[in-house]
DNA sequence: ATAGTTAATGTAACTTATACACTATCTAAA
DNA sequence: TTTAGATAGTGTATAAGTTACATTAACTAT
């Protein structure tokens, strides 16, 4: 059954907020899906929260009401900025919709106890263990981690994802998991110490029942460019 | 006099490109502009050329039809590429539009006599002598030049404003006009070379009276990643 | 032949990136 | 109280890349 157009005659394009929401947890990258179910053209198919913009929102704030609203995860906590924009013609079979894409990150350990769940029509799941996606979601997907992985590279992105305390080992494994890649101990700690943007806190912390380690925290909640 | 929105009750935000197209010429990076042109808020204000991206066509296409259509430069010359979407909600006084921002280069050497020419409406000027512009597009300037000078610092998409064949001078220029800096002669050559992405021509080029310059080209057409 | 102008080239000092292995600290269990 | 087990923490030598800098070569016009 073909559905309506949303916004009449279609002679111009319409806009929609696409989120790709990323976490680290145990060394893994996790990316938020929910379950999209658009029978005839997909049925319980993962994808992208995300949905129209409206006249009264900018495209940021179109992404937020979204992954609260479908995502299921609390908007105010996370930080949000748009990579690109998605207009193939026919990337959404039922109208003509352009997507503006967002990165989306924040700390696991931010999030509460619901959000954490992998509930009903929405979860988490490792970014390495996605198929396909809907739409062209797979698509804004892998442009969405180059893109992190650009910024990770050339800024201190990386705190947007870690808690405002942590251990050079949280912060070397935040890295690793975006990389996908394994880091000379040493010399991320040299470079990043190096950057003057980490401020040592006077505790440490105990990972298990082994030595504990030096708590840090960032400097400024600024992104910095570094290189 | 109050005008009709486009796309009948705004229920959802609809969708523009613009383009800032460059060029370089005689050392200056140029940008096309034309006169908006819309009372009561702008008279003969300076603008970006750009308009409505219709149900049929990506967003580069309505960049490459408008920056013809409005800006009186033929579209596939062009490099296009996209940079950032806008999406204030008051970016524009009469209607709720968005705009895709697109990036597009040529060549001087590769635009007609017309394009050349700052004719009724429209017109090539110096970044630097840019003032204000209409509705958000000194914000878009800005974040293109920004854009292109990340772009130029770490690929070689320099090549898409310079002819097919060139001095390593030339080039030079290409970089400094754009960087906004002079480089060092010596070092700019043993970077550029070292990147292995010329090929030296059989010809030489005679620029004015004096010891003609070894011309080259670029291997590909490709923009590569060169850091 | 010379004056004028742009083209072309090399090296040393400094900075940054990489590769690599051992000691320190803490807990728990013997 | 000693030891085993696990993670925390550190330095150095080499390689690669970046920067700063001045002279000679090639050509034209007079």
């Amino acid at each position: 059954m073909k559905q309506q157009h949303v916004n009449g005659p279609e002679r111009f394009a319409i806009l929609a907020s696409d989120v790709v929401l990323f976490t680290v947890k145990e060394k893994k990258l996790l990316v938020r899906l929910i379950d999209v179910d658009r029978p005839p053209f997909y049925e319980h198919v993962p994808g992208l929260p995300g949905g129209l913009i409206d006249a009264t929102e900018t495209a940021e704030e179109a992404a937020r009401r979204h992954v609260a609203l479908k995502g299921g995860v609390v908007a105010d906590k996370l930080y949000v900025e748009q990579f690109h924009t998605f207009s193939r013609v026919d990337r959404d079979p039922r109208n003509r919709v352009v997507a503006v894409g967002h990165l989306a990150l924040t700390p696991w350990e931010n999030l509460s106890d619901e959000e954490q769940l992998s509930g009903v029509g929405m979860r988490w799941l490792p970014v390495e263990d996605c198929r396909v996606l809907a739409y062209d979601h797979s698509e804004m997907l892998i442009a969405a981690l180059e893109h992190l992985r650009m910024r990770v590279r050339s800024t201190t992105i990386a705190k947007k994802l870690i808690p405002k305390e942590f251990t050079l080992t949280d912060l070397e494994e935040v890295y690793e998991s975006i990389l996908g890649t394994s880091l000379d101990k040493r010399n991320f700690r040299k470079k990043i110490l190096a950057l003057d943007v980490l401020k040592e806190l006077p505790d440490k912390k105990r990972k298990g029942k082994f030595r504990p380690a030096q708590l840090y925290s960032f400097r400024s909640s600024q992104i910095e460019t570094v290189a």
